[in-house]
Parts: C-alpha cells; structure tokens; sequence
DNA sequence: TGGTGCCTTGACCGCGTGGTCAAGAGCGGT
DNA sequence: ACCGCTCTTGACCACGCGGTCAAGGCACCA
C-alpha cells in the first residue's frame, strides 16, 4: 500500500552501525541454522544468541524466512564470485576447470555452514526455486568452457550441462561428507580426488568400454 | 518403567489391518513430507490426508519424528538391497560398478519423494547421522570391488573410499536436480552420462594432466 | 540544549503445534 | 450373546512459535 520499496524487498536506511547488527545476525543465524535446523531454530534462539531484544530482528528483517533467503542468495553469489576470481586469466578451458573445481571446494570448506543451508534448501519447495536458479547459473558457468573444449576437440563429445551437473555432484557431496564430517582435517587429498575423477569423467571416452 | 519393548523401539502387535493402515500412513507422510517439508507438515495434515482421527498416528508411531526416522531407514535399506540384487552373480568389478551405477540411479529415480527425505534429514543434525551411517556403508558396498579391481591391476591406484563417495555424489546429484526436475522425461540419457562420468573418473590415470 | 531519526526493548498476542486420553466401534473367537 | 483385544475418535492441553508495538534510549547535529 506504500510506495517505499525502492529497489527490492526490504532496504532500510542503514548506520555504519546498522549495518553491523545486520552482519552480526545473519552470521550468527547461519550457524545456528546450519547447527540445529532452520525450523528447530527460532527467532528467539537467534536474538539471545546474539544478545539483543526480539525487535531487533525484525528492525532488521521482515521475517525469519527472509533471513534465510538472503543468507542463501548471498552464499551463492559469494561462491560464484570466488570461483569466477579463481579462472580469471585462465586460457586453458581443461585448466579453468580444475581451478574451478578446487576454487569451489575451497570455498565450501570455508562455508560450511552456508552449503548445509544451501542443502536444506534444496528439499523445500519454499526455498528450491531460488537454489535451483543457482544451481543453473552455476552449472552453465562450467558448461560454458566446457562447450568450449569439445569444439576445439579437446574433450570428447558429450552433454556440457551433464558433465557440468556431475562435477558439481562430485565437488558437493565430497565436501558435504568428507571435509564437513571432520573440519580439523586436511581438505587437500580430497581436493587433489575430486580433480582427478572430474577431470577423468570429463575426458572420459565416448564409449563406455575403457580403449 | 515396563518390559514390553522386545527388541528396538516401539512394536505393537498388529493384525493384518493394522499393518496395512501403517503402511498407508508411511506412504501419505512420505509424500506430504517430500512435498511440503518434514516441519512445516504437521501431524494433523497427515491424518487428515489419510482421512483418520489424530489418535491413529500415535497408535501406530510413538511422535513424528519416530516416523521419519523410520522412513528414513526403510529408505535407505530398500536401496541397499535394490543395489545388490543388481549385481548379484556379476563377477567383474567395473561391470559390477555400472550394474550399481544403473541400479541406484533408477531407484533414486521410483523413490524420489523418499531421496529428498533423505537429503534433507542429512542436514538436520538430529537425524544426520542414521543418514550418515548409511551413506558409509553404502560407500563400503560400492568399495569393496573398487578395490578388488585396483588389487587387480584393473583399475589405476587410488582410494576406494574417495572413489565411492564420488560416485554416490554423482548419481544422488544427477537424480536430485535433472530426473527430480521433470520426472516425465526419460531419465536413460542421465542414467548412460552419469556411467560413462563415473567410468572415466575411476579409470583416470593418477597424474592429474591427461596423458 | 534541544531535536531528529536510528535503534532497542520486552511484554504481549493469536495461533497452530505435537501429543494425550477417556470413550467407544468393530471384529474374531467361543 | 458375550468377551477381549485391536483400532479409532476428536476434544482437549500446555507450550512455544512468528510477529507486533508503544515506549524509551542513544548518537549526532544545530
């Protein structure tokens, strides 16, 4: 009924120290959502963790379901950033390919938090359309060197969107499993794994039966 | 405070009735569960849906969540056994691979409200690690001929296990994004993609350059 | 010093939730 | 005809949820 939505959903004139207290509360509420569940976690258990009345929160934010939204379009615009840093300058489309790779699972190990949000996401129908949109961004940025490379010839014939979709198969349930399951471990051989069986799908002969 | 728990959890004495009622509420709550999320379908949604009283739910199971968990675990068996009944009486390892490839894809694919279950519950830390318990011996299934084919010399060296799980990443991925997608679509152009990814990432030579 | 927003408080509200239970209905055996 | 057991009903409960709001503090500028 008023017109003071200038661009899109919520935008608050914002202090230096606003904008903190916003910073503040989304970070807390990724790791308490990634910890207990998004659901099991309440709007209450975010302000006492963070130290701060109720209305606060919704100072900040419309509603607890926008939180989540923007920490999940934030997660994926932040990761395709990095990994579009990592490949810049790079030629080579087999090479942007491990750089992505071990770009992207660089950075999941760092956001841990942030993929299993991403990952609750996914399985309701509240938040999928917003996480596939992602993923489809996110699978055509590795389709598109990856066109490159089989018309050039340097990669066998096949379906860029699949063989793009099965690297990402790869790079996020290593990472769900391996390097979440125990954060203090090394994550470089399951890095170094994950290249080498991407990049073997990838220049994988055409048929099935190995020459 | 009594005995009447024989062997694990609940247990009732059911007719043949009562058994089927079960299974029709296991059913129903699979599908609403898949649809609207875990948390957001209440107990009352799920008799409704199935056109009974409120007591009818907790004759049968003991809270929601016992629900879940078991549907979970139902799951997760059903595929197993799926999976090795694909490859029963295959000797070679990387035919045995494929026929596991193949299997699970096309199970993932009839049970798709039951894999988003699955991939949810993983991220919810009070029901993670029943799917992570699963998920490892799953990776020891698909293992255990990875590294009879590398003692063999049939495939180059490497560790099963990240061999495994990167297979499992690839076939949960390809079925969750493409084939939940649009469920219509002949899913066997996924299916062959995921094998021969698969195929490759597992005969890839150790140095990650291509020859 | 006064004033003008940004920011914070926390009691409060309506509601829907997971779960309970006393009271039966239906059915199979005898 | 009666019993005993499995199964069903739906009103009921305490509770905690997401969200609201009138009021007040606080920082900074004039």
């Amino acid at each position: 009924m008023d017109t003071d939505e200038p661009t899109a959903g919520d935008d608050r004139q914002l202090t230096a120290r606003g904008e903190e207290r916003r910073r503040q509360i989304i970070e807390v509420a990724t790791g308490l959502f990634a910890e207990k569940g998004y659901h099991p976690t309440s709007v209450a258990d975010v302000v006492d963790a963070v130290g701060v009345g109720k209305g606060v929160f919704y100072w900040y934010f419309p509603s607890k379901e926008a939180l989540l939204t923007e920490i999940l379009r934030e997660g994926q615009k932040a990761r395709r950033r990095h990994q579009r840093d990592a490949i810049a300058g790079v030629a080579d489309p087999v090479e942007q390919m491990e750089r992505g790779i071990r770009s992207g699972m660089e950075w999941m190990a760092a956001h841990r938090d942030v993929m299993t949000l991403i990952r609750f996401a996914a399985t309701e129908e509240r938040f999928a359309p917003g996480i596939r949109k992602g993923e489809a961004t996110a699978a055509a940025d590795a389709a598109a060197p990856l066109a490159r490379a089989i018309a050039e010839g340097r990669v066998p014939k096949a379906d860029p969107e699949l063989l793009a979709r099965s690297v990402v198969g790869v790079t996020q349930h290593l990472s769900a499993t391996l390097i979440t399951a125990d954060p203090d471990a090394d994550a470089t051989p399951v890095i170094d794994a994950a290249v080498r069986f991407c990049l073997g799908g990838i220049l994988a002969t055409p048929v099935t039966t190995p020459r």
